[in-house]
DNA sequence: CACTTCCAGATCGTATACTATCTTCTGATG
DNA sequence: CATCAGAAGATAGTATACGATCTGGAAGTG
């Protein structure tokens, strides 16, 4: 499967990596050698560095100097700090959104709503969350606004990574029928009602997560040593 | 001036060029060696290029395929694009900062503000308008969250290309005391007013560029060409 | 004389080669 | 037996070298 005859250009590694990593098929913290993704995907080393500094530019990768680039891992404080620029930010969004959404617009969010109820029923619980994360890039791309779709779909993609470290095995997706709120604020044109039930929407899905009391700082090494009692 | 022994990391470089060129001392569209680069910094291509990628993606540098990386030369479409998105950031922004801003706070603003006014008065248009953008950046940092405050200085630093381009010989610098409001609604705790003053302050600050009718394509070509009457 | 074609110089893009640093295994020592 | 020092292997970081592509000018042709 190591084609040698495709030149595939940069972007087209980075996509498959980026995806290949909010799809969730690279865990956090899995390492990413130079030379290992070189043979993957037929080039040298030195077409793979920067695209590895680009995923860390995004914040979906780390790379250690001397050590090499890994999966982030991002802790407690950063999945608040995303979390509470997604309500800050996305209050904006949708405050926009609301004053321009147009009829098409809200069939668009209403079909991703159904079809996240609907993989959420099939316990398909990655879908329903690739579907949750494709609503909120909607929702920004019906400001028209390609700087704020581009935006909007970095932090959601960052809170990929959140909810793969930190999701309780219990809740299959995200928020119960959160979106289908904001779609019915958007199409009521009630500005200031939108805005509210998206921040407290995306508090919400922060309370689902389990965030440990104490900030359970490496998740592998706590459940690894769960049975001493975690008396850190 | 080329000093041979420093090592300077990779970060350092990167600082340099993009404060060259959100300074004003790289004009859009000036051409970025990357044999050139490498000699004033003492390294080798193989550093510079992930750097100027790297400013390929903050939109500060376009790349263009075999030609080589140029200071970005914004269209008219995208100087309107990145403002309309600051305009639908930055009322979140606003928003969030009006909750939480504390009287230390608003003295860091109003001093900003006062320097600001002072460097106008001086006619010092340059200073004037790094004031500006560093209010705006302020501003994002009261809301205490590193995710947003990058976000929007990515925004401001955007605009910064956008003003160089566009900007009106007549007009100094920025809106004339817009920013002295905002801080006035933000300590009256009213987030509405705080948020409408941003929108319409950013909407103001458009105005005061010159984006031609049709479009001023080129600028410098528009500028050479004045005397045939612009007929495009 | 104007236009096209071709060649030389320059610059970008990529692969390979080399050096520096980290990791790990082995072996010695308290 | 545990611990630490040292060497070998692996991997990151950087420079150099080579091939590909574009630009600009010179020569050729209608």
């Amino acid at each position: 499967m190591t084609a040698t005859t495709e030149p595939m250009t940069d972007d087209e590694i980075h996509r498959e990596i980026f995806d290949a990593i909010v799809g969730g098929r690279l865990a956090p913290g899995e390492k990413l050698g130079q030379d290992e993704l070189g043979k993957v995907f037929g080039v040298s080393k030195t077409r793979i560095r920067p695209i590895l500094h680009r995923l860390s530019d995004q914040k979906i990768v780390v790379m250690e100097p001397m050590r090499g680039a890994f999966v982030a891992r991002p802790s407690v404080e950063d999945a608040r700090a995303v979390n509470a620029a997604r309500q800050i930010i996305e209050e904006g969004v949708i405050r926009a959104a609301t004053r321009v959404a147009q009829p098409q617009h809200l069939k668009m969010l209403r079909e991703i709503v159904a079809e996240e109820q609907r993989a959420r029923e099939g316990r398909n619980g990655g879908r329903a969350h690739r579907l949750t994360g494709e609503f909120h890039c909607e929702l920004a791309r019906i400001t028209g606004n390609d700087v704020v779709s581009e935006v909007v779909r970095e932090l959601v993609s960052r809170d990929s990574l959140v909810v793969a470290l930190y999701q309780r095995p219990s809740s299959s997706g995200c928020s119960l029928g959160g979106h289908a709120d904001l779609v019915d604020k958007i199409e009521a044109g009630d500005e200031d009602a939108a805005a509210h039930a998206m921040r407290h929407h995306l508090q919400d899905v922060m309370e689902t997560l389990d965030l440990g009391e104490e900030g359970r700082k490496s998740q592998a090494l706590a459940k690894a040593f769960a049975h001493l009692g975690d008396k850190s």
